[in-house]
RNA sequence: GAUCCACUAGCUCAGCCGGUAGAGCAUCUGACUUUUAAUCAGGGGGCCUGGGGUUCGAAUCCCCAGUGGAUCACCA
């Protein structure tokens, strides 16, 4: 349904039309108007009506209430503050403005000038007394009261939903918030925003199917980046010493209430750090976050109370797992032996020829994953899973200096004291490609530029992602990802 | 990709065992000079997501498709 045809438009968009069509008959266009200057904002009048008591605002918004009473009228007008009654009255406008005020319909834009005053029921007003229509509304609102419910049109025409629901604009300005206070943080402690490629020519950093695209001067497919990691560190060789970025990650997988194809990702990297100092800048990233965001330590999230009080808890992905089943992989130290065990304890597609590493992280992601929900640091992960991680002492090459952060049994981050050996770092690319070969379509390809970037000298240091829109949906307290993005991924209507 | 659920007026939703399509808000007409989801009286508004089928008769039962949601799988 569109207005340039000739079709027929339901009644309530006929009649705006029609005083649309009557306005530019008289030469009073709305779309005409190029500038509207504003003194104040809602939600500022509000908090400060002792001061601004009786001196003349003015102020501009979309109408989105109407309460006529003959020869006064009370209308609300949002702003991106939130809202402020119109009190307009036939002696204060005269005839022709207060019949045409009476004529604007909900949705409508206006610039209304007047004194600030309180009605007799204590609701801070502005009394009417010029105003301007800035543009004219078409079609008809979603209802006051109960908003816009279904999903399908919330995602698809979100300014409608930032429109009439207002805990949808709050969760965004949250959301803008918890990003900026992010890049205060690191920008505190001395780090660098950067940005590096999202078309990239061989997709590294991470275990996904990418997208591939193609250009076409060059005739050269390449791949939007499952991760900016490997750029990042080619800057630690540089010698930036303390980077990170805040972008966009593609997967080529499947969507859920946690996954949309593109989503956000902090990444960063500090020389001369470890593991360590990326749990500890966790910790304070999140609860800092919380306090901020949230006025404390102490949340909710669907339902469960969590705190994000710091210390967060650490335990060993073997502590876990023992912890949760019994199974020692301490002891159970080979192959077999692990397979057999997990096996027995009943964890289904065991493959003959699953290593330990893989076994011990199976079991973990079945049987103890889920229980983590206060903030968990869960460390020291298996090489097989772990390709560009440092080995820690003392495990014989079993075990790395990685850890990702659980939070109500959902993982939040993950960080390693990144692997510099580029000897090392070439053997494990080549696992991966053996397995990439074998079929698995995740495993990480090798990238050889980057290896020989190692070869010139990174120094140790600590890197670590952090999942923003996750992050967002604890902290906002919403159900699904798609409700703190603000145009996630739909199939097209057609 | 699999399974289950939903789709009815601009919006939020009823509609039972198959028998002429309903409410609230919004809208239109009228009344009303301090309302708060204003109130009162009256009126209009429908491709019941789309396509097949069963039936004398389908919003309702069956099949197929579309879109969304949840769960699972993959994954962060």
């Amino acid at each position: 349904m569109t207005f340039d045809t000739q079709e027929v438009l339901p009644e309530q968009m006929q009649f705006r039309l029609d005083k649309l069509r009557t306005l530019e008959e008289e030469g009073k266009s709305p779309y005409l108007l190029t500038s509207c200057r504003v003194t104040h904002h809602a939600e500022d009048i509000v908090q400060d009506f002792d001061k601004l008591e009786e001196t003349e605002v003015r102020v501009a918004g979309r109408l989105m209430g109407k309460r006529g009473m003959g020869k006064v009228s009370f209308a609300d007008l949002l702003d991106r503050t939130g809202t402020i009654q119109i009190f307009s009255r036939k002696d204060n406008l005269g005839e022709e403005s207060y019949g045409a005020w009476q004529e604007l319909d909900l949705g409508d834009l206006v610039a209304v000038s007047g004194q600030v005053f309180r009605t007799k029921t204590g609701e801070v007003s502005i009394r009417n007394a010029e105003w301007t229509l800035l543009a004219k509304s078409l079609r008809p609102l979603p209802e006051k009261f109960h908003g816009l419910r279904d999903t399908d049109v919330r995602y698809r025409k979100r300014y409608l939903d930032l429109m009439v629901n207002p805990e949808v604009r709050d969760t965004f300005i949250k959301r803008s918030r918890i990003i900026q206070l992010i890049r205060r943080e690191l920008d505190g402690r001395g780090y660098l925003e950067v940005e590096t490629p999202l078309l990239n020519t061989i997709a590294g950093g991470a275990a996904a199917r990418p997208f591939v695209t193609h250009h076409n001067a060059l005739d050269l497919d390449l791949f939007l980046r499952i991760s900016p990691e490997l750029y990042l560190k080619r800057l630690i060789v540089g010698g930036l010493e303390r980077v990170y970025e805040i972008g966009r990650n593609f997967r080529n997988e499947g969507m859920s209430t946690r996954h949309n194809p593109e989503f956000t990702m902090l990444e960063l990297y500090e020389a001369f750090g470890d593991y360590h100092t990326m749990m500890d800048i966790t910790e304070s990233l999140i609860s800092k976050a919380a306090e901020e965001i949230c006025g404390g330590y102490e949340i909710d999230y669907q339902g469960t109370p969590i705190s994000l009080a710091p210390p967060f808890r650490r335990i060993s992905m073997i502590d876990a797992v023992r912890e949760h089943t019994g199974l020692d992989f301490a002891v159970l130290t080979s192959d077999e032996e692990a397979r057999e065990a997990a096996s027995a304890y009943g964890l289904e597609d065991v493959g003959p020829a699953m290593p330990w590493g893989e076994v011990l992280n199976a079991c973990f992601e079945e049987y103890a994953e889920d229980k983590l929900i206060q903030p968990t640091f869960l460390i020291d992960y298996p090489i097989e899973i772990s390709p560009l991680t440092k080995i820690k002492e003392g495990t014989k090459g079993r075990l790395t200096e990685r850890f990702e952060i659980f939070i109500g049994g959902r993982e939040y981050g993950n960080a390693y004291s990144e692997l510099n050996d580029p000897f090392d770092q070439r053997r494990r690319f080549a696992d991966q490609q053996r397995r990439h070969e074998a079929g698995d379509e995740e495993a990480q390809l090798p990238d050889e530029d980057f290896v020989e970037s190692l070869e010139y000298g990174m120094p140790p240091t600590g890197g670590l992602g952090i999942g923003i829109d996750r992050l967002v949906m604890l902290l906002t307290n919403q159900p699904s990802i798609r409700d703190v993005l603000l145009f996630p991924t739909m199939k097209p209507l057609d």
